[in-house]
DNA sequence: ATTGAGTGTCGAAGCGCTTCGACAACCTAT
DNA sequence: ATAGGTTGTCGAAGCGCTTCGACACTCAAT
């Protein structure tokens, strides 16, 4: 292993000056500059991770605690963690990969240890229990969701009571009065992950002021659990000609029972979709859907973090704008509804 | 922060005791153990993991390359990944998250500065550039996938060639003569990424011994893509009855365009899938299929590279034997055909 | 000529830990 | 009683880097 002082002494300079050298934290002549860089390339100098976060007590770490559950959303996960890594690499960070398993005690362990310098949190629930530890600790944070509070805390996220509205809003113009909303599964709503009742409310807020009626049904993946999740939308609202599904494994099924009781979209019903791109193009009907910005989050979040880290910027709160793109599963609803 | 040395100073002893109570590298009485513990937790003490590395040159960190690509399997990826994080965390290690952009650069980087003890790389390719690297270097790592040279390196894969035989078998079996595998998108083969080129080459020997007659096709996920793919295989073999489906965003689009062409799974179609199992129980008709290991191989890949680092352990390759589930996607070839 | 402010470089201390050799203290076998 | 082996603890060195203060030098302004 190539170590800075065997750098210095072929470059014939002191430590110190191959130090400023690779930081330029002081100026350096040029010809000086140039001989030790030629030095550190001819002798395939990396400098040593360990003893670099022991004297400067920085690690250029970032963690990322992603979600143990592979129950929902696995695409955008992964998506996030690649634009994070990603980011994260162009302001000279890497990326520590926790899952939610060990819960607060990760955070502990990592900001006790000096393993990272700040930490990303994803799938973060309304009354997150790693969050009081958070918020003691002076390492720099970015939650990638909403808590019930967040006081002293950075978060990034779409903003899904706006997305819940802007949906309901295309169907009313397009004359749609009875919207039913097909949300994830049960068990994200009572684990309190924010953004699904988020959505909910912003969207039956803004029903109420264009005068919409909706019903809405949480819903497990797959055929079986949308058969009977759409049989009892339509016993209780006949008239439904507008939906909104916040569940990527239930857009299709949705889509095949449609298609197999003979109501064609969008003729007969409109689907529009809150799932990412690339589900929406490849469903059997290119949907209507608002994307979810799985890149720009997990850039967002870095970028927060490396600004803070640099003594710049502060907690706030990003909501990302949502964005309705129109595709082919939603027209105007059919004259005699 | 809290130190070692305070640590020692509370609990009276010297800091070299600490450091044996934590490694259990040196026998120590119970009494000073306890003392020892008892002030470690009355503190909080956490030990630097940059002092750490430094002093012992082990990071505890192991390094996981990941696809930049979100092209394909991506929930097999993410599976892999939390595998691999769980798994560590077991063995006492965290998991650095590498994106494959960087190359081989990643590899010398991560070698270089002793960030990390050991890298799983996944998505190997036949002929990876990161290979030469990682033969000549002495830190251990394990490759999931198979490149074309496997010498000096050690491998965890599924047995596609087996898979593919496994899929062909159960399907003439069931007196199915004509047999059409849609396969990954043309750029999965373009790259050489070894996996569907082995699944293809087992599948057509062992059709060959069993006298049956093999139709391959590559195909873009989605409904597009799958219209014309099928067309075409239709179009050259009318009489096929039996399906190999290896493209987990194929799976769908396929089965929906059977049901639209009057097709029935499984009464005069059958299809097997190569594919996780979440996949296979959420489709329309739950599928016969050969499922993934993610899991099981993430699992194996830490393991192997613990083992190594403790010394134990060799280079070699570990190919999971595949597994075939029945479903309702296969039945007995329709008499007719 | 003399001061003062920059500029470029160096030496040394120290970050918090591991680990080696040394050394008491004790026990057992002679 | 004494040598020899164990067991438990300590002190000190050192891992490879950053960073601070010091110092020599140059150059403009007086």
């Amino acid at each position: 292993m190539v170590t800075l002082a065997e750098v210095a002494q072929h470059a014939g300079v002191s430590a110190s000056t191959v130090s400023y050298v690779l930081s330029g934290k002081r100026s350096i002549s040029t010809t000086t500059r140039q001989r030790v860089e030629q030095s550190i390339r001819e002798l395939g100098y990396h400098p040593n991770a360990g003893a670099r976060a022991l004297a400067s007590s920085r690690s250029n770490i970032i963690a990322l605690m992603i979600p143990l559950r592979t129950d929902m959303y696995v695409p955008v996960m992964m998506e996030i963690a690649i634009a994070v890594a990603t980011t994260a690499r162009i302001h000279g960070y890497d990326v520590l990969l926790l899952t939610g398993e060990e819960g607060p005690d990760a955070v502990r362990r990592v900001t006790g240890s000096g393993l990272a310098d700040a930490m990303i949190l994803m799938d973060v629930e309304l009354e997150d229990e790693r969050l009081p530890l958070l918020r003691q600790t002076d390492q720099p944070s970015v939650l990638i969701g909403l808590p019930a509070s967040t006081s002293g805390l950075t978060c990034v996220d779409l903003d899904f009571g706006a997305t819940g509205a802007l949906c309901v809003e295309h169907l009313a113009k397009l004359g749609h009065r009875d919207i039913a909303v097909i949300g994830e599964a049960p068990a994200v709503y009572e684990r309190h992950t924010g953004f699904a009742e988020r959505t909910l409310d912003g969207l039956r807020s803004r029903a109420r002021e264009l005068g919409l009626r909706v019903l809405h049904r949480p819903c497990e993946g797959g055929y079986d659990a949308m058969t009977a999740t759409l049989a009892r939308i339509f016993d209780e609202r006949p008239g439904t000609t507008g939906f909104v599904v916040q569940n990527e494994s239930a857009v299709e099924p949705l889509l095949a029972l449609l298609r197999q009781q003979g109501r064609a979209v969008p003729e007969d019903v409109s689907v529009v979709a809150i799932c990412p791109d690339q589900v929406a193009v490849q469903a059997s009907v290119r949907l209507t859907s608002v994307a979810i910005p799985a890149q720009e989050m997990g850039r967002h979040a870095v970028e927060h973090l490396v600004a803070k880290l640099d003594g710049r910027g502060s907690d706030e709160v990003v909501l990302i704008a949502p964005e309705l793109t129109v595709r082919a599963s939603t027209g105007p609803a059919p004259a005699g509804s």
